[in-house]
DNA sequence: ATATATGCAAACATTTTGCAACCCG
DNA sequence: CGGGTTGCAAAATGTTTGCATATAT
């Protein structure tokens, strides 16, 4: 069964409806973090107006259920994204492009482990730098 | 000198002027990230009522002169920290406290270098969990 | 049938902009 | 004195809330 099934399945089965305005939620947020006006926007050219009310407390829900994630860079706009295989991002300063990495936190979580008590729930994890394409110029 | 005074220095050295409210703020501003709002309410504490925009634009060149640095968490409020040693936070999802930690992000580093050609400026990490205090509840 | 989900309008919080008055150097 | 800086008002942006209507089960 495809991850997206599976999300459509986890909806059902925790007690939610199976709405359209969901299923094409859900079926935009890719890799790539997307803020909600992005989402809307997505939408809006697919010719499915969905209201922003309505995507904000969708992706509200999804973020209760995992199925998606918060992520936050540089400005005040909260971006979301497919709970996927755990990653990092690498985010251009200048064209603004996001480069996906999976990186090994394991060194990071023991250093934590060894200088304080606090228990670690989960990280947020940005680089900030130039793209191989923005380097060039 | 103390880092204060430094500072108070270094805007002067970049021709900008020395005011009541930029002497103000960057006495505000502690080794703990504070909003905008959160400045704005201590300077009000202690009988300085420094206009919000001014905050903001004050903020916005310190970032600028590399005295302040921008921190986002989980919210959509973004916070500001004096650019003092490097260090990362450990912020308790119950309570709100905020840890300072001090990590070593050499092995993460050069795993970004084997596996992309992004050149890294700056990065961000943040650690979500519980405190030691909230544990025991 | 009925409780959940949606859309609309309006509120809210944070940040930005324009402009006249102010004040540091 | 002159241009950088401030405060005020207003706009822009992003997000949340209340409520009547629509809809999935």
């Amino acid at each position: 069964m495809s991850p997206h099934q599976k999300n459509l399945q986890l909806i059902a089965q925790t007690g939610h409806r199976l709405t359209k305005p969901r299923e094409q939620i859900l079926a935009t947020i890719s890799y790539s973090p997307l803020s909600a006006t992005q989402i809307f926007d997505q939408l809006k050219q697919k010719h499915f107006t969905i209201d922003l009310t309505t995507i904000y407390r969708t992706l509200e829900l999804f973020c209760q259920l995992n199925i998606v994630q918060k992520v936050h860079f540089d400005d005040q706009v909260v971006r979301y994204e497919a709970m996927d295989t755990h990653h990092h991002h690498l985010i251009c300063e200048k064209c603004g492009a996001i480069e996906d990495i999976p990186l090994s936190e394991k060194g990071l979580l023991k250093q934590v482990e060894s200088k304080s008590k606090f228990k670690i729930n989960r990280h947020n994890l940005e680089f900030f730098g130039s793209c191989i394409h923005c380097q060039q110029k």
